[in-house]
DNA sequence: CTGAAAGCGCTTACAG
DNA sequence: CTGAAAGCGCTTACAG
């Protein structure tokens, strides 16, 4: 009772459930009941217990408690993503969030800025914590420790993608029929010299998105030109500068843009602007933008639906995690076309 | 060797370091040694786990050790904001990301919706996984169980606000400074009838910019209103049928409008748009939004710089867990208005 | 250079 | 209804 001296050093200890014990006057197990609630404990010691832990400030340790139990019931999950920056995938994790949420499970998350090398370690650092589930948009097409963690049992659903020989759940836009959607509108508006803007390819999502483009181009007997595809992984800035740098260097112009994503609609818009190209040059992205409908021309988009991505990846997961068995589920999510006005600008010769 | 019935069952089971000792015929320390790469181990043997390792694909349980190692090097540190989904707080985590991942160090993160038993459950959830650093954008005022959990040494930076009587880190910008330039901008252009909105007060942020707009329009010789008041909590497109709803029933309509928040910029621009009132109203937002300067007018902001208000908090934090002992910091960010357009609208009468 | 024992904070499986 | 023992997967502190 008199060590105050050791009680004062600077970060108090922190109480244990043995410490609750003593205090309490009653055995561990007791204590564990009291805190999870289980019961066939009197009320007497119930209270006694339940004093104690108010009288330390006594937290349970969920660490210790999850290395014990193994696979009782998810304690997390982990979502690795590009760029949580990008509101396309702060979108996806709120939605993820919310479902997890509902499970009174953790969510972790982590960027990967469209680095394989940087994924690897994120989903490992995630593996290391022993997540029970995880939700994967990748970068690359390698799956790294995943397909290795999926052996031991834990679920996995990859989002906006879908991996090659191998077997998950999968939640996903329809990127090529999108391309395909988006350059056929910007074609029936007699564009012929159509530009593609977007991610890396090696990004899944954007590989398919310049496949569509790709293949739709080639379908209307028009040649793919190289120097009309830009890909990158920039920031909506960054975009500006290198859309305006290239407009500006190309030999012959587009006369119409697509844009794969919501990044670099909005520099490419801006660069039109800065060059005053926005009333004639022809622009359709993917992704919605804010304040796409007040910029003149309106902004035509074919919509991705991110939150609701992320709310189906959830509840996929979770039904695995909750024991559903049956074959992987593979979910693609198509939109239509919103036309603002940028979309719809025809082709004016001369 | 002849339990393979035993390995076919669903989900084999992770190899252990007992596992991976047993199998290298070696000790437990010894696996442990090599794994953690400290030397001191023969070149045979770590040749032999190394060996071991890969064949078993053994991956050490960051719990397990985390468990035993106490406070060594700091593991985890937790995020709570608001809302993920509002980039505000997306570049906010993107910068704290990029710091914990320097540190090789995990971020939770979650959304409290502005609910602050929400958030309490939040930090609950992390003080439980044991977290070794906390960033908190609190919701509403009350520490919750922020206050005990300092009380155990875990260091906090508190971001965007000012907690009363707690001795911690903060980095913050300037609100109440900020709203009293964006007031005064408005005043100087002539206007008299000037609208507020934003986030509900509760927030520390917005408690403050509501203050500094309500001391201007006071210093002024005006009168603050309240039906030019609207606050909540929503989402762009909710911002912009409850403006236009406010706009439309208002006795008298403001001639200019302070939007405390990027949501709420966002949804009031649109809503403007939508009764043909942009040319005529005078509109300065805080934070900076996407595509603002191609809008017709321009939208006039105070930026905020989330991306760095995450890093400084994040560089803070692990100054605290590197050892740092010196008093509180408290670092407050100002930033300049930027002028578009939409802020310069002066006032005509009639 | 290598290892056997004890412990981190909790739960499981078993006794009484 | 209550508790003593063993264990989760690792590390620390100590021997040899």
């Amino acid at each position: 009772v008199n060590n105050a001296a050791d009680m004062n050093v600077h970060p108090p200890r922190r109480p244990t459930m043995r410490d609750v014990a003593s205090a309490a006057g009653v055995s561990l197990k007791t204590v564990s009941r009291v805190v999870n609630v289980e019961d066939g404990v009197s009320g007497e010691l119930v209270a006694r217990v339940e004093r104690a832990v108010q009288a330390l400030g006594y937290r349970p340790d969920e660490r210790a408690r999850n290395l014990r139990q193994g696979d009782a019931r998810p304690a997390s999950i982990g979502f690795a993503m590009v760029d949580v920056a990008n509101p396309f995938f702060s979108a996806i994790l709120r939605g993820l969030e919310a479902v997890a949420h509902e499970h009174d499970c953790l969510l972790l998350s982590g960027s990967s800025d469209g680095d394989p090398d940087r994924q690897d370690q994120l989903i490992e650092s995630f593996i290391s914590r022993r997540v029970d589930g995880l939700v994967v948009v990748p970068s690359g097409d390698q799956l790294g420790p995943i397909a290795a963690e999926m052996l031991h049992g834990t679920p996995v659903v990859f989002l906006d993608c879908e991996p090659r020989e191998q077997q998950a759940d999968i939640v996903r836009s329809d990127h090529f029929g999108g391309a395909i959607d988006i350059t056929r509108h910007l074609l029936s508006r007699g564009h012929t010299k159509i530009g593609f803007l977007g991610d890396d390819p090696s990004i899944f999502s954007a590989g398919l998105r310049l496949d569509g483009f790709r293949k739709t181009i080639a379908e209307a007997g028009l040649r793919v030109q190289d120097d009309w595809i830009l890909t990158g992984h920039f920031n909506p800035n960054e975009w500006r500068t290198k859309v305006t740098q290239w407009l500006e260097a190309v030999e012959e112009r587009p006369t119409a843009l697509v844009t794969a994503q919501n990044f670099v609609t909005i520099g490419a818009v801006q660069a039109l602007h800065d060059l005053d190209l926005h009333h004639t040059t022809a622009l359709v992205g993917f992704d919605d933008v804010p304040l796409s409908d007040v910029v003149e021309p309106g902004i035509s988009v074919l919509p991705q639906q991110p939150g609701r991505l992320g709310r189906r990846a959830g509840k996929l997961l979770f039904q695995r995690l909750d024991g559903f068995d049956g074959p992987p589920v593979r979910e693609i999510i198509e939109s239509p076309i919103i036309e603002r006005g940028s979309g719809e600008i025809a082709f004016t010769p001369g």
